[in-house]
DNA sequence: CAAATTCTTGTATGGGCAGTCAAGAAGTCG
DNA sequence: CGACTTCTTGACTGCCCATACAAGAATTTG
């Protein structure tokens, strides 16, 4: 546990979060390690020496990801009215369509180009999973206090809004106008409302 | 326009078609021209004398994908109830998830993996407004008939559908059981309903 | 200051890929 | 039947990639 020698020249914490960027941006396979280093500051070698291989940093950088989606869910659970929360969130993914290059949820896009590697579908899954419990928790909430319809199932909604949300991601890559996407999220939100 | 010498030993739309299932499942970056060529029973060299390169044969595929699609759209226009039909394809795509490899959408999945790819997107772009206009049409006649409730806005509704679809797609992917998202179907498809 | 240790650097390597091409095979047309 | 045209075949090229490695640089410890 001598723990001597020369010392790390980078920041772990840092490199991952520039190599979450470039995975979220360009997906897994198109990521090189060069351009992965490039964006870190450090050389593919120090990158292996460092995270092993590709798939482990590609792992790092997605639970990373994953944490900061959790920080969303927790900003459900705070008092006050949830639905416009839910349509702000909602609005900026509609509003990305209008960006020059949408880079949509690294969650659903690790779902659609790993579906095969189980690590990774497993964090995307736990990730969903939370996201969806924080939803729904909140939904149940704000139906007490009124703000959402009392026929609305908070647990099935909350799936749908999930679905709906990825859905969203993907149409906003190739739609131009962010316009009859914000119509999509009134229609996706309207029905849970308690005031029609 | 001579027309003449040694015929094609295969159907090109067969091989489009082979070639759609390989992309379909594997994605663009992951489907190799040998790949593809084993699947039809061609050597790498003979595809690319038929469709040029990887993208040219890719896009037919994707062409191809599009029109199938259509096909359905189309089937939403026949005379009769049109939630329970709605019902049954999402369904479907929730019953994809108990699938050992679901491989969603190849709309929705080209749209992640080939956001850059002008021709792509906008084959994808027209494919999905297609489909929402099928879908709103379909929801304003059912409207009238009183099938829908009066409440339902067609257009934005078929948008928040078209969304939700490309979503279920997502899920399927990393989702071990159907039921959850038949669930969700349900909490998406239930405000459009006049019957309470 | 010296030895030990760990990091960085640059280069090397092996593999898989899309795409090319020349030669031969298989037809068609006059 | 023979000339011509198109297709098929299989080997080949060059590229980029992830990864391995050896040599040098930086730092700590005694």
């Amino acid at each position: 546990m001598a723990r001597t020698g020369r010392p790390r020249s980078f920041d772990e914490a840092e490199v991952v979060d520039a190599a979450t960027e470039v995975f979220w941006q360009h997906g897994y396979a198109a990521a090189s390690m060069q351009r992965l280093g490039e964006r870190a500051g450090l050389l593919p070698g120090s990158l292996h020496a460092a995270f092993g291989d590709k798939r482990g940093l590609f792992l790092r950088s997605l639970e990373r990801y994953a944490q900061r989606q959790r920080a969303f869910g927790a900003s459900l659970q705070e008092p006050g009215p949830v639905l416009p929360l839910l349509r702000r969130v909602l609005e900026e993914i509609a509003a990305a369509a209008s960006s020059d290059h949408p880079r949509g949820c690294m969650l659903g896009n690790t779902a659609t180009e790993l579906s095969d590697d189980p690590t990774a579908t497993a964090i995307v899954r736990n990730a969903l999973a939370e996201l969806e419990r924080s939803i729904a928790e909140a939904l149940a909430r704000a139906q007490r206090e009124g703000e959402v319809a009392p026929a609305v199932e908070p647990d099935s909604s909350a799936r749908m809004l999930v679905a709906f949300m990825q859905g969203l991601h993907v149409l906003a890559r190739v739609t131009p106008e962010p316009a009859p996407l914000r119509a999509a999220v009134d229609a996706a939100l309207a029905p849970l409302s308690a005031n029609p």
